[in-house]
DNA sequence: GTCTATACTCTGATAGAC
DNA sequence: GTCTATCAGAGTATAGAC
């Protein structure tokens, strides 16, 4: 039996693997899934998988750079629909949700499983976060900037604020849940923007 | 050498177990801590950790039921300051930060770490967190009824907002970060309340 | 009640056939 | 490039001395 579950849709092994790894370590966090579950998962046998990847930490690396990567395109995409800073929260904030609840599991990993990095591929990751965050704090002063929010408000902290509702949805959203992640972003755009409005 | 490390404070081994655990999961999580570390951070050797706690998961759902108690008994002592439901949701917040935050393992390990649970402790764990959820949809419910708020909110999506903003805090709060718990849930229920006001 | 020693399983990773 | 077979080490848990 050559391809035992074949639970993933990629022909390229590599890619079906970080599919495949992807989908386990949000399902059951990256410690406690084994390289033989990924690779059954990806319906290859567990040593092959080190062909690919040479570690079982060079896997959640390359699936953390993917999801940065999705999350950095994904938001300068958001911000092409207006001109207005404002909006733009709104806009940004309904595409982080979409791609945290997406199958871009590259996102979720990169929020929760940051642990399981040691070293250099730790820092290398914390500052691409970084980077995201920048953005944020970016759209942020431009929001401030146009006059129409609060004068004291602590931009590092609104992006924290914001974020942490954000991706918390992560944690509890199901398709079968109602609402759609559209929905839930403007709901929580409008607490946000008219809170920061007073 | 009887008492390697001797990490922790306390004399009773299992209180001492309990919370060597809970900094360990906190750091590590709970798969990529082990056994031997928790005891060897206790003070005691690794087969007398059997003695007081039968399995590794076994320490964990102690942690949660702890988690949970602390998490039930702050909301309710935070609501003692006021008979107001508006100020009581910004009391709400404050607590549920100061205990994120502080030495009580038990609450950050119940966010995160609920999947290190399976099969009856894990629906037993959902349970208790549904009725620290029913509190919060309580508390809504009722700053609801003072008619200052909007009229159409949806109270579980409040909720989740809401927590979903004060539980991140405990993903990136450091104690020499300027800011203290307290002003941090002023910040957040500041805006929150507001932006609900409208 | 606490520690020593160890059983046994599972883990990530490798070597080498094909 | 992919699979088979296997290694060395780490994992939880146990048995039994004291």
């Amino acid at each position: 039996m050559p391809k035992p579950t074949l639970v993933v849709e990629s022909d390229d092994p590599q890619v079906g693997l970080l599919e495949a790894a992807g989908k386990l370590f949000r399902q059951k966090g990256f410690a406690a899934t084994t390289v033989r579950e990924i690779a059954e998962a990806a319906g290859v046998w567990p040593g092959s998988l080190h062909y690919y990847f040479p570690t079982k930490e060079s896997i959640l690396l390359a699936l953390m750079e993917q999801g940065i990567a999705s999350a950095e395109s994904g938001f300068r995409r958001a911000l092409e629909a207006s001109d207005d800073p404002i909006d733009r929260i709104r806009l940004a904030i309904r595409a982080h949700i979409r791609m945290l609840v997406g199958n871009e599991a590259g996102t979720y990993v990169l929020l929760y499983e940051g642990r399981g990095l040691t070293g250099d591929a730790r820092t290398a990751m914390v500052r691409l976060r970084d980077r995201y965050d920048a953005l944020w704090d970016g759209l942020l002063y431009q929001a401030l900037g146009t006059g129409r929010l609060q004068s004291g408000i602590d931009v590092r902290l609104t992006r924290l604020f914001i974020l942490g509702s954000v991706n918390w949805v992560a944690q509890w959203y199901s398709p079968d849940g109602g609402r759609k992640p559209d929905e839930i972003g403007d709901s929580f755009a409008d607490t946000v923007l008219n809170g920061l409005v007073g």
